[in-house]
DNA sequence: CCAATATCAGGTAGACTGATATGT
DNA sequence: CACATATCAGTCTACCTGATATTG
């Protein structure tokens, strides 16, 4: 009855997300890239061998917006790119040893943030709160059936 | 031993937070703001009275930034500003009827996509993931210890 | 004088739409 | 010819740093 309007899960996960950028970027930006591209190159350490255009799916974001974060990494050395043989439209994408160096210099400070963010959380709840979220991403990634 | 790197949660949340960008752009572009205006609006519908300064902090980005997004809103007669009487050089924002409705009427689409994201959770376990993530944010929030 | 707030100015990054070239 | 991919060009939003005025 009274428009208390409690916070939504979503306007938590969007916090968060703001909360950890500022934090990130402090560990990113000393390593010369910003959050976006980190985020693309941890993506692709995930999901190895991509295309710009399948890096643009992903992130749900426009095909021109993703070349410009992917000329960015491959400007700075940080992954390559290869005509895919099978399809020679494609442009394979793979993390150079200096990607995967940086990578490795982030990973014990972004640990420590995860450590911070979740102190409070057992081994179980963590695992539990990740497989949430996957779930989430998942539920979301597929286009909803159409109303009309 | 093998460097198989398990997703973090932080990857997670950010993952979700990508899925979910657009999905809120669909609905708010149509209402003629942003997904991060849409955002100050629904921080201050949680927080009213808040000034730009304290918005910004609370979104942890620069004065600067905020007055940007609050000069938007503010031209779109979202929001209203007044002189804080108790602090002359304080602003204090509110939503105006304008912003009231524009969020009224999001409510529903928003919610939608909230549903789908978490459609296999029941309300105890979604429950817990906010609570779980509104700790993260808290413990975000206040500044580490100096490591010193 | 110092701290906080608001705000101007200029710069970069990341997102968009539109258009083009090429390969399947 | 349709479709996917890569990429050029222009524009807008959202962030940044630096500087300034005002108030506490």
């Amino acid at each position: 009855m009274t428009a208390e309007h409690a916070p939504r899960i979503l306007y938590q996960v969007k916090q968060v997300e703001l909360a950890v950028r500022g934090r990130l970027d402090a560990v990113v930006r000393p390593h010369g890239i910003t959050v976006t591209q980190y985020t693309a190159l941890t993506v692709l350490e995930q999901h190895p061998e991509m295309s710009s255009a399948q890096l643009a799916r992903h992130a749900f974001v426009s095909a021109q917006a993703m070349e410009g974060i992917v000329r960015a990494l491959e400007g700075a050395g940080l992954i390559e790119r290869a005509r895919d043989p099978q399809n020679r439209r494609r442009m394979t994408i793979s993390l150079t040893p200096a990607g995967v160096a940086l990578l490795a210099a982030c990973r014990d400070d972004v640990d420590r943030i995860e450590g911070e963010a979740f102190a409070s959380l057992s081994a179980q709840q963590r695992g539990q709160l990740g497989r949430w979220l996957q779930e989430a991403r998942r539920a979301l990634e597929q286009p909803a059936a159409p109303v009309d």
